[in-house]
DNA sequence: AGATGAGGTGTTACGTTATAACATTAGCAC
DNA sequence: GTGCTAATGTTATAACGTAACACCTCATCT
């Protein structure tokens, strides 16, 4: 458990999280079984962005889940529906959904991914600057297949 | 040779970019040796989005240049110094810089990359635009690495 | 309670992208 | 030519991801 250390409250966060899991699987008539509720635990935890094999890791090492790297992969597939995890096609990780510790609203959101540490920040760009983007696209002839784009960034802490 | 008949002049251009990357690597005291000119060549007249496995395959198969995949990588790497060629890790693939045909400068650019048939399209993003998100994310800290994003997209040929 | 069926998980194998490490070859300076 | 450096060949391996099939679990129906 020694990542813990230098966590503010994972326990509390990761309840509540896991609360609204729980809750919003109900609504949608999906089961959040054990192993989902460990991966989303793992990921939730760890507040950082994994891949696949990470999360297997973390969740055996630091919580005590065994979880295979496969299931790892199904279970993501079905969190990132219930919008509850997002896939970072550019890391090649996965991250918990920000909203759902604090329960509000789900956003249209950018990613904005360390490549050092993979701490992940959800920013939410101007509309006019996505508007101009968008135009810019479409006088090409091509579409964005998603808003929630990604951007390659180095944190505070890593940036020296 | 069956991928050249449905393309415009691929000989003429091909060969108007690998005089730019002689004169390019010669201003700089670099080498185009053989094996990097037929990788170049390839990845020009393939007209598209290739990951570097493909790019042997079709270096072998359409012009008859034997390279290994690891070789490949190597290349990729030497060329993308040379600003000859892009990595879109997004896409896991590489393609030819643009500008190179047209010999102007080479300008700050963003990619579209057809998730479909991976036509890669190079465009300009408005400078108010980028600079309003440069600003949000130096809001939360944090830095983009690069500011040639990468976007995921249908091209209006896939896009139905 | 027991049967049934759908959904979830275990297991193995494989495909793709990418890099490491070391051997060999090619090209330039002297 | 000799010797050095850069480039390429070769083999092995790591990391990410999916396919296919077997097995188990759980809600539902009777």
């Amino acid at each position: 458990m020694a990542l813990h250390s230098n966590k503010t409250e994972p326990d509390s966060s990761t309840h509540n999280i896991l609360e609204y899991a729980r809750s919003q699987c109900e609504s949608r008539g999906t089961r959040l079984t054990e192993k989902r509720r460990q991966v989303l635990a793992g990921l939730v935890d760890s507040q950082r962005a994994l891949s696949a094999y990470e999360l297997a890791d973390y969740c055996r090492d630091e919580l005590g889940y065994a979880i295979q790297a496969m299931s790892v992969y199904r279970i993501l597939d079905f969190l990132e529906e219930e919008n509850l995890v997002h896939r970072l096609n550019l890391a090649k990780k996965y991250v918990a959904c920000s909203h759902i510790a604090c329960n509000h609203e789900h956003e249209l959101s950018q990613f904005l991914i360390c490549k050092s540490c993979f701490k992940v920040q959800e920013i939410t760009i101007d509309r006019n600057a996505m508007s101009s983007l968008n135009q810019a696209v479409e006088a090409v002839g091509f579409n964005l297949t998603s808003q929630q784009l990604e951007f390659d960034c180095l944190c505070g802490e890593c940036d020296d």
